[in-house]
DNA sequence: TTGAGGAGTTGACGGTGTCTACAAGTATGC
DNA sequence: GCATACTTGTAGACACCGTCAACTCCTCAA
């Protein structure tokens, strides 16, 4: 037998611990200042340790990222759940906001850092659409059955996504304290613009 | 007198042409592939010449995103003026999405990419406001001159703002093409988007 | 004439990603 | 029992990067 029957409970120890270590120094010094030497040194274990297990610097980012995704769209599906279609959806936009608070990092990384070369992240595609997908099929409920509506409820998901990442990204960025706005103000805005949104989808009916 | 009385017509050429090479550096590669012994070659220059100009490269950086919000504030006033507060915000709104459009990079330097240290840079951040400003004067005309009404402007225009740069973000992140939507809906996301910003705004009268 | 200072040069240092070669440990096949 | 191959890790080298320091010009005012 040439090949051995799935060897169980491989150890892979180094594997997992280079992704700890990488969010850990994503955590702490942001995705640009990560490099596998810190990596390697955070572990104890040579420069070169790490490319046994991923090819390139890339390819440990693409599955932090994923996992960030996975661990997002966990976030996702842990919200308080309703059968009204409306309430899920806000709780869903919370859910979605308060990621974004705990984990600016993690969120920066998965939206707004350049993804690697993508055809060679298969299982990194198929978790962010996942998520994803999970704001869609509340609109889809929303909106009925009728596949004719399939089309206006993926445009209103891409609306709301969008209110919701821009209020992250403007919120969270570095232009926001640089405007001389009340505090007030800052502290209203994110309510304020979930607000806005709920009353442009009931505006239509 | 120690001080001669403002030097006319300094040359200054490598300080400027550093700014052109780094920009287009930025166009080509994006900022993180930007190198400061990349602009001195594309000069034909040592790899230190920028340094006489520049302390660091953040500086060069800081100066590079400034002069883009000086681009991209000049952009947004060359809109079809309108005495309608309302068309005025929508063609600001046209406006602001074909400079993300046609400056992607440039975009992404201005708002997803972390501000150098902003003490040191106080031009940056007041470029930067001014943008911010333009944006922020429509709502006040919009909403009248009665200072309690300026919160609630204020409120609108963050929530503007975060609408159309959550839909630039999405629309042209890396995400996006990985959803499988339909090209239909792709095409109409930025007009579904804005046509639900002015509805959530007309609903409240 | 001189000398001070700005502009640009060369060289070095420590950091980084990545490539190659090498040394153990471990499982497999005969 | 032993040779073979694969895994896991090490060590060294290379090219690139930002930055520091010392050096050479060149200009221009005193």
């Amino acid at each position: 037998m040439p090949k051995k029957s799935a060897p169980p409970a491989k150890p892979m120890l180094l594997r997992d611990a280079c992704i700890v270590a990488a969010q850990e120094v994503i955590a702490e010094r942001g995705i640009e200042n990560l490099s596998l030497r810190d990596v390697a040194r955070k572990l104890g274990v040579s420069h070169q340790a790490p490319y046994k297990h991923y090819p390139s610097r890339d390819h440990l980012l693409a599955e932090v990222m994923r996992r960030c995704f996975e661990k997002f769209a966990a976030h996702l599906d842990a919200r308080e759940h309703s059968d009204d279609p409306q309430a899920d959806l806000e709780s869903l936009g919370v859910q979605y906001l308060s990621y974004a608070e705990a984990h600016p990092l993690e969120y920066r990384l998965m939206f707004s850092t350049p993804w690697p070369e993508s055809a060679e992240h298969p299982d990194l595609v198929r978790d962010a659409a996942h998520a994803f997908d999970i704001l869609r099929q509340v609109m889809w409920r929303m909106h009925g059955r009728l596949a004719a509506k399939r089309d206006l409820a993926d445009l209103d998901a891409l609306f709301i996504w969008s209110s919701m990442h821009g209020a992250v990204g403007v919120m969270h960025g570095s232009c926001i304290d640089k405007l001389n706005l009340k505090s007030k103000v800052r502290n209203q805005a994110m309510t304020h613009v979930m607000e806005m949104v709920a009353q442009s989808l009931a505006a239509r009916g």
